[in-house]
DNA sequence: GGCATGACATTGC
DNA sequence: AGCAATGCCATGC
C-alpha cells in the first residue's frame, strides 16, 4: 500500500529489549522511514525506540553509519531544530544543502521545527 | 569488568 | 537569548 513502510516502532524496540536488533540497526530503521522534507530530533528518535534518555546515542549510531549510505541522516537534528554538525566542516554544510534540496528552509544553520518536524501517523 | 568517549537533552544562571 | 554544568547510555579498548 503506502509507499513509506513507516515501522512498528513498539516492536522496534521491543526486538531492541530482546537484543534481537543492536542499537545502530533500531536507529538505521526510524531514520528511514522520516519523509523528505521531515526532520527529527535526536531524542525523538530515541524515545520512539523506547529510550527517551539515549538521543547522544542516535548520534553515536548515526556517525557509525557509512559515507555512502541511503540512510537519510541529515533529516536528523537537535531538539530545537540546529544542526549538530554544524562544526563540522564537511558533513555540516552537506547537510544543510540537503535539507535546502528536500524544502527545508535552513536559516543561520536552523530549521523550524515547529513546521518541517515530523510526527510519526500525521 | 571498569573506564573513557561522544552528530544530545535538560536545568540553572 | 546564550552559556556552563550535569545526567544519559551504547561502544570500544
Amino acid at each position: 500500500m503506502s509507499v513509506d513502510a513507516t515501522p512498528d516502532f513498539p516492536a522496534l524496540a521491543a526486538a531492541l529489549t530482546a537484543r534481537e536488533l543492536r542499537w545502530r540497526d533500531a536507529v538505521e530503521a526510524v531514520v528511514s522511514a522520516i519523509p523528505a522534507g521531515r526532520v527529527l530530533g535526536y531524542g525523538q528518535v530515541a524515545a520512539l525506540l523506547g529510550r527517551p534518555r539515549a538521543a547522544r546515542q542516535v548520534g553515536y549510531a548515526l556517525a557509525a553509519l557509512d559515507p555512502g549510505t541511503t540512510v537519510p541522516w541529515w533529516r536528523v537534528l537537535r531538539t530545537d531544530g540546529s544542526i549538530a554538525l554544524q562544526g563540522d566542516p564537511t558533513r555540516g554544510p552537506l547537510q544543510a544543502a540537503a535539507l535546502r534540496a528536500e524544502g527545508v528552509e535552513v536559516l543561520d544553520h536552523r530549521v523550524d521545527m515547529a513546521a518541517v518536524g515530523w510526527r510519526p501517523g500525521r
